[in-house]
DNA sequence: CGGCAATTTGAACATTTTCAATACGGGTGG
DNA sequence: CCACCCGTATTGAAAATGTTCAAATTGCCG
């Protein structure tokens, strides 16, 4: 029987030991180096960056939780990803000059942040291995779009929208339908679907095997609808 | 107007120069230095390597394009993210013995693999700043689930997953309800009523800012019933 | 103690899922 | 080069599921 303890509001951190944290010893502040991270504390709720912003820092997790989201229309924002103590936020910052994703405390957090500037430097010489697939994965992942769901819009808005700013890449790159569905939320056949539609509205022509965008503004339109 | 290309099925890529790839470029192949990745080819449709699996490779996207799925439940697997040229897949294998994503050729595709032992010389010292973030940018990533929608079972269905694998951690910590009903894939309204059937069939006990899993093996009920 | 925000509840409604059956298109073998 | 076959994509109609919007409740905080 799991017994989940009364959710946290306010956390107590007292004087958590840089040499103790994964950051601080990367640092090697034992050997005369120096951690470009500050610490800072925000109460529950607050934003920490947002997604489109300008990205100048990058922030540890100290402590508390941190919600990601990122847009999936209209403005709208959706919750995709959680991280703990112990996680990196914003870490985007260093391969695109604007946040992903749009970071909120869930709980009142202790973060420690850093200029982009720092990190950069902190991170050594550009172009070695390690740095190298540091970015890679970061601009890999700052591309994904989190897996939409019916509440994010109607399957033809959500289609639209992915059209609009994956879809000559993606459908051109021989990506089967099954898997478009599922990045979208949706099954194959309501994909389907949702392609006559674009189509009978003349935004795409399409046949089983081509995909073309014929009408960018109808298409907009369709994304923008609901 | 945006024009796609047919559907590209086969790629050529002739003798792609290791020296114009950034992963060689990193590797010092100039400076005497060499590259531990080893180009190969696989048809489209075969699998890369599955979640769960021993993970012993690490493989760069040279040419084609690559699915990542995760599962969702029941052995079912749903597509999360697409890697085209110029990514690197199977990194969670510096993190964790198995992979955390089942990695999926969708067309003919070029790719290099080098083995977890060679990719963790290639990246040097362990412990320098640019590998302990690729080290906790890859922690956090492989443990995010995509987000759901309600093909991937009904809201009790994935309310029970989640709670059976984040449950106690996310709940403890304070994670708003309409996060968690976001990452689900859900509206809060039906995440309220999820909870409360699970309340009803006796698998959790709930407040308003509570949640206690009483019974695992009615949670694991829900979690398989669909 | 009062007010605010988050959560819960209700009922009608719209959407998407399902499960079949059918049509294609590409790849294969002759 | 052409016919055949298999897997993928499309279509249909019914049914279930989740969404919506509004209102009531409750816990938390000042």
């Amino acid at each position: 029987m799991i017994e989940t303890e009364p959710v946290i509001k306010r956390i107590r951190v007292e004087r958590l030991e840089c040499s103790a944290c994964e950051i601080g010893r990367a640092s090697g502040l034992g050997r005369g180096q120096f951690c470009p991270f500050i610490e800072r504390r925000l109460p529950a709720g607050t934003a920490v960056f947002s997604a489109g912003d300008a990205a100048d820092h990058v922030w540890f997790v100290r402590a508390g939780t941190v919600v990601l989201s990122r847009e999936v229309g209209r403005g709208e924002t959706r919750a995709r990803a959680i991280r703990f103590a112990g996680s990196l936020v914003g870490l985007e910052a260093l391969v695109s000059p604007v946040y992903a994703d749009t970071a909120t405390a869930a709980t009142e957090v202790s973060l420690c942040g850093a200029t982009s500037v720092g990190v950069d430097l902190w991170l050594g010489a550009r172009g070695t291995p390690a740095r190298t697939a540091l970015e890679i994965t970061l601009r890999a992942s700052g591309a994904d779009r989190p897996r939409e769901s019916p509440g994010d819009g109607s399957a033809v808005a959500r289609l639209a929208r992915w059209l609009l700013d994956e879809g000559p890449r993606g459908v051109t790159l021989g990506v089967p339908r099954h898997v478009i569905a599922d990045l979208l939320g949706m099954r194959a056949e309501t994909l389907s679907r949702a392609l006559g539609e674009l189509a009978r509205r003349g935004a795409i022509a399409t046949t089983r095997t081509t995909l073309r965008i014929v009408d960018e503004e109808r298409l907009a339109d369709a994304a923008a609808a609901g």
